[in-house]
DNA sequence: TTGTATGCGTTATCAT
DNA sequence: ATGATAACGCATACAA
């Protein structure tokens, strides 16, 4: 059996090599009989283009790269990550690309993947996740010119990004507490290197200020996103007597209200609590965690959306999208009896 | 500035394309002084070769494709595969292979990626993990072809694959108990289907069974490898009275020792406690727990191996890998005061 | 609308 | 040891 080829398809369809690939390529210009009976013998045959042929002459791979900056230990224990990772590889699929993933744990991968993937080709463009306000790899990838785009806070102003509105969704975390009368909040952020960790915080203190109830500096705890952290930086917390805690992810806040319980306290009548994401750890609390909801894999989908757009035309402006986030009532902040029906 | 390909490279070198290729690839035939020359003009160029050019003149991609069957959720909340892909991803890195993942969660994908991947050439080979004992991909991709290693038992004969040795680990966790005394043992698997979790049901039955301690059958509860779905198990377990509980991984174990002290009972002495993996979530109970350490990242690194010799040397036949595993004791099983060091 | 011819950047074969 | 040259499989500008 010959080798199945863009040529041998062509053969057997009876036409030429270049109007197999634009039927193939779903190009216009081909008589819609042609194209049928091209189909045709692809379907039959199995024929699938050979990738680096096309990619060797047509410019462009379809892979598109996910560049991870954080170490495995942490990609894989983050439910924000499989929720991200769900929706690019979503995307992808949808949009014919492949994904490739890059792991940039090791200290001299950090300058060697920049360096390998741009001038490979073997990507068309990069996705960038979690980097810090101040991401070397950030300018060398633009400097690069390779086409990228960040989920999360692009610290280069002509950058195409997609990130939540965190300002927003802590500022409705904010005005629920006090909404529920609490005075006393407290708040357990992320690494607040981290630009998402940053604008939660920004966020809630600035909605609780604009309501006359200033945020206490004591009551601001740092952890790094990990339950165990926030356990830990609660039990600090708790010194002060809060009457409410809003901690920057819901896998945190499944932290502080162990520490709350751990204390003797209730939840929510001693502490409301309230996270951030809305995703599983969010349900596995007893009770339910309140929580800003932020459309985890839509993050992911705009990525490749914004990427797509970089690579295809790099004549059009970078631009950011912000997605809303929306409040997610829940067991945590108001017991089940008194809620009415917020959330559909 | 001209486009900074091979043809550029030997030709700032003063020597032909063939030369150059052969002196970057550290192919042999070529005089020192001459290499060293193409390879200085390469270290200040910083020529990279095509990937797509590469790979289309010579019949090799450098991609490994890792097949990853289960649902984002789940790859992502395991710290398993954290281990696993560190591994993999380290070994292709130090091997000069770029990853490329693949999620394999929709249905209609389920049949698309063995006809795209294998086709299209993208990839030398696959990684596939977590498959059941009777995977439709696993035989579709053995039809295929396409070079391929499984991390896990290999449902059918000629494959080659990496696994631990989990029924010999399951048996050092039983012996170890009966050691302590414990005659009442319980345990809470993994999914059965899934053949590692299957084996360590098995490995341990057997072990006891081997010193006149048959396993009540009432003291067995399939749980999903969750923290959560370990608690549940447990619970049910509680009622047997059991004094030892054997859980099919660290995360199952986390969940299996908040059942037992929810129940208001002490660990270890009412009921020891035992893992899988010796992975993070071993060390974040209280006591630490006791477990069978597996070589997760090495698993990786095998996989990797085993993978480039397919693809490799497709003559040699495949092989299976089965890694040692190694009992650690910690609290859960003994108490500090009582523990000599067992652990370097 | 279709076919022809050329190029993509590298490796491999065959001389030299 | 080195160089010329032919693949590799496809896309695309151009001609028809």
């Amino acid at each position: 059996m010959t080798k199945l080829t863009l040529e041998r398809v062509a053969e057997l369809a009876g036409v030429s090599r270049s109007t197999a690939s634009r039927a193939i390529n779903g190009q216009d210009g081909v008589r819609p009989e042609i194209r049928r009976r091209v189909l045709d013998v692809v379907e039959i045959t199995g024929f699938v283009p050979h990738a680096a042929a096309r990619s060797l002459a047509g410019q462009r791979s379809n892979i598109l790269g996910l560049a991870i900056r954080q170490t495995t230990e942490q990609v894989f224990s983050d439910p924000f990550f499989a929720g991200l990772v769900q929706g690019i590889s979503g995307a992808c699929n949808a949009q014919d690309q492949t994904l490739s993933l890059f792991l940039l744990q090791s200290a001299d991968g950090e300058d060697r993947l920049p360096v390998r993937m741009l001038r490979t080709k073997l990507v068309d463009g990069l996705i960038v996740t979690a980097t810090f306000t101040d991401d070397p790899l950030v300018w060398q990838l633009s400097e690069s010119g390779i086409p990228f785009v960040m989920v999360g806070e692009a610290g280069q102003p002509d950058l195409s990004s997609v990130e939540a509105d965190n300002d927003g969704g802590a500022a409705l975390a904010a005005r629920h507490l006090l909404e529920l009368g609490r005075r006393h909040m407290a708040t357990v952020t992320g690494p607040l290197r981290n630009s998402a960790a940053a604008r939660r915080l920004l966020g809630f203190e600035r909605a609780l200020a604009a309501e006359g109830v200033p945020l206490d500096p004591r009551l601001v705890a740092e952890a790094d996103f990990t339950e165990e952290g926030a356990y830990a930086a609660t039990v600090q917390l708790l010194d002060g007597a809060p009457d409410a805690i809003f901690a920057a992810s819901d896998r945190m806040g499944v932290g502080v209200m162990r520490a709350v319980k751990d204390a003797g306290l209730h939840v929510p009548d001693d502490v409301a609590v309230i996270g951030f994401d809305d995703l599983s750890p969010a349900l596995e609390t007893e009770p339910q965690l309140t929580t800003v909801r932020q459309e985890v894999a839509q993050l992911g989908t705009v990525a490749v959306d914004l990427l797509l757009e970089r690579v295809r035309t790099p004549e059009v402006p970078p631009r950011r999208v912000e997605l809303p986030t929306t409040l997610v009532v829940r067991g945590s902040t108001v017991p089940t009896a008194q809620r009415e029906v917020l959330v559909r």
